[in-house]
DNA sequence: AAAAAGCATTGACCTAGGTCAAGAAATTAC
DNA sequence: GTAATTTCTTGACCTAGGTCAATGCTTTTT
């Protein structure tokens, strides 16, 4: 497993000593996935928190009638997991999933709160990307409001079009919140313009 | 102006001591605003953050196009504000306005640090809060994706019944994602089941 | 008290996207 | 390499919600 990455991601966004790096790799346990596993379900407490290494999960909600509500995708150097499930002790509501064969690093409770304490060049990197992704989320409700399913499946494109490339389509449909034919329609309506 | 309301609330949520609210309380400003008015607009460095004394207001996204998406309400004893831009100096994309005439107490950027550093009991209350509102966010774009306007308007009515008791009609039909004429329909057919 | 502005309702009509069902392609398993 | 799953596409039809325009009902403003 290319453990490398976790360290080049953290020095890309804030200042972390290569010197502090096998000290803080300890504190992780190296964990790989199968396509289509589960590392959790609805109902359970999450005790890890998880670095993608390679790979991509899929993040969810499922509620009664079945129906699935992709809320993100995480590839590589993503971290996953529920976070204030993970703070709290609370049974989350999400649902992670492989969706391809994964090399995660997770870390658990005691750990994560170890580093915080103890790297302050991952305590500047964990604050500046829970901001981040608090405002994307702030914005993704926004956009999930008005825009149509053409200008979000636009969107994504453009932001991330490896994803793309990787991610079975009927997935891609519920994470824009329509359904895999809409999504065959509208690809098709796309090519012909 | 009402300011006991904040010790009320800051001691519904965390550990806060009698004793201490004095020199905390001495970090804010009290501001009024009138119906109507705007705290800020998109494109400022938002330099406060607030908290809602009496009054009601609406956080709104606005695009190019002139198309307004609220993305909440803040009532009394809420916070409100852009926290990303208010810590990262960034500007924001948000507007604030006021519904209602509104009683705020205000805190810039100084004293928010300096309140985190020297109130344990704000920080508690701080970091509690800001972790039950990524939750909400995280949950709002699972069902602003998938749920009718029907299932998110009985949601609201049920979750803030008093909200709608307050708020013009068509600000809450662009909460909810749907057009004023549309709620207005939906609003009758549920009168007549 | 009258005028003006802001809101809510209703009707006629339209469109994006949903549903159900059937095949075609593509993967995966044996 | 064949069978069994999964995934993607297409067609026929339906529905929630949008658009535009007209009409009252409330608040404000003067």
């Amino acid at each position: 497993m290319d453990t490398s990455r976790l360290l080049t991601e953290l020095q890309s966004k804030a200042n972390f000593p290569d010197a502090d790096f096998p000290a803080f790799l300890d504190l992780f346990e190296p964990l790989t996935l199968k396509k289509k596993q589960h590392l959790y379900r609805s109902g359970e407490v999450i005790r890890h928190v998880c670095f993608v290494v390679r790979g991509c999960l899929r993040h969810y909600y499922a509620n009664e009638e079945g129906i699935e509500r992709i809320i993100f995708f995480a590839e590589e150097n993503w971290w996953v997991g529920d976070i204030v499930s993970f703070l709290e002790r609370k049974p989350t509501n999400l649902n992670l999933q492989a969706v391809e064969d994964c090399d995660l690093l997770v870390i658990d409770r005691n750990n994560f709160d170890h580093a915080l304490k103890n790297f302050p060049g991952f305590l500047e990197y964990y604050q500046k990307g829970t901001q981040k992704t608090y405002t994307k989320l702030q914005e993704q409700v926004g956009q999930s409001l008005s825009d149509t399913a053409e200008t979000r499946y636009l969107r994504l494109l453009k932001e991330r079009p490896a994803l793309l490339q990787r991610i079975p389509q009927h997935y891609i449909a519920t994470y824009l919140g329509i359904t895999p034919e809409s999504l065959s329609r509208l690809r098709k309506k796309l090519a012909c313009e």
